[in-house]
DNA sequence: TTCAGCTCCTGAACGC
DNA sequence: TGCGTTCAGGAGCTGA
């Protein structure tokens, strides 16, 4: 299930195979891909076919490769953007490489230093897709994500707030946003609108690393604890990323097919029934917005849940 | 305007 | 062995 640290591997790992890369080739075989994409197939195939990638770049769970432009005739600056979805993969490979399990697009690249390579996009659950679309200012006219300089985001990742990890970040703004929501914290943790990034893993793992109850609602949260929380969201990430990410199974593996080893670094995701690491209290996991809820109720208290 | 719940989807795991 | 059910969850949509 990949979330910003899966995400930002995933960017890290391309960006080199990508910048400065001449698309040779594309094949959509499944336009169930390309949901967020306002074209079909054939399209998307058409449009991308001798462009020049200009990098990778990553705001939250999204991630795009910047295309260059076409010339003065042809101005507009366009992206391919990416989401992963719950399972989606995207994968460097050799040119002529066999088609991997769930295969959905295949983008085959000229690179000036490595040769050719195919950028494969597989999804099993096909909840991830791929698009063009075309880059707009950001508002703080700061740079839009990790990975490039230039204050162009694509315009369907506008309305996605900025990543903790991203330096543009607003802490007190953050805060002050929580203040004047009248909903469950765990719930606004992963409203990308807010922050960006956060999941269902790692919103568990922030909330019981800050003692926070995920069913705390989130204007109750003093200034403290809501610093406390953005610094633990912070810490998961970066000790995440540090781990390669998060791998259950397959379903999130690196651009060159390798799993992540944050897994066992878990605290409270996944852990039903097993001792909390801080005081030895049971993990319990409730259902709880469509989602599955793990914490530990000795020391996430329910005080002022509803 | 805000909030909560539903929907999409596939395959593994499980029970019968 | 085979069939049916449950579960996982990101993001957009809809209704209250």
């Amino acid at each position: 299930m990949p979330e910003l640290p899966e995400v930002e591997v995933v960017r890290a790992g391309l960006e080199p195979a990508v910048r400065n890369a001449r698309i040779a080739a594309v094949s959509v075989l499944d336009d169930r891909a390309l949901t967020r994409h306002s074209g079909d197939g054939a399209d998307f195939e058409a449009e991308l076919t001798g462009r020049l990638l200009r990098g990778a770049v990553r705001r939250g769970k999204f991630l795009w490769l910047p295309l260059a432009p076409l010339g003065e005739d042809f101005p507009s600056t366009r992206a391919i953007l990416g989401h992963l979805g719950m399972s989606g993969q995207l994968l460097l490979r050799t040119a002529g490489a066999p088609p991997e399990r769930h295969e959905r697009i295949r983008i085959d690249v000229e690179h000036p230093e490595h040769g050719e390579l195919a950028l494969v996009f597989a999804d099993q659950r096909t909840f991830g897709s791929l698009a063009i679309d075309d880059l707009i200012p950001t508002s703080d006219a700061a740079p839009a994500g990790r990975g490039s300089p230039e204050p162009l985001v694509p315009g369907q990742v506008a309305h996605i707030a900025r990543d903790p990890l991203d330096p543009a970040f607003d802490d007190e703004a953050f805060r002050r946003r929580l203040a004047r929501k009248d909903s469950a914290i765990k719930r606004v943790l992963l409203d990308q609108t807010v922050a960006s990034g956060i999941g269902n893993i790692y919103a568990d793992e922030a909330l019981w690393a800050a003692r926070i109850h995920p069913e705390r609602l989130a204007r109750d949260l003093s200034t403290r604890a809501v610093r406390r929380l953005i610094a633990e969201v912070r810490a998961v990430f970066e000790k995440a990323l540090a781990e390669g990410g998060t791998s259950f199974d397959a379903q999130y593996v690196n651009v060159n097919g390798q799993a992540g080893y944050f897994a066992h670094s878990l605290n409270v995701y996944g852990r039903t029934g097993q001792p909390c690491p801080r005081c030895g209290g049971p993990i319990v996991r409730v259902s709880f917005t469509n989602r599955s809820s793990h914490f530990c109720p000795r020391c996430q208290r329910a005080r002022g849940v509803q």
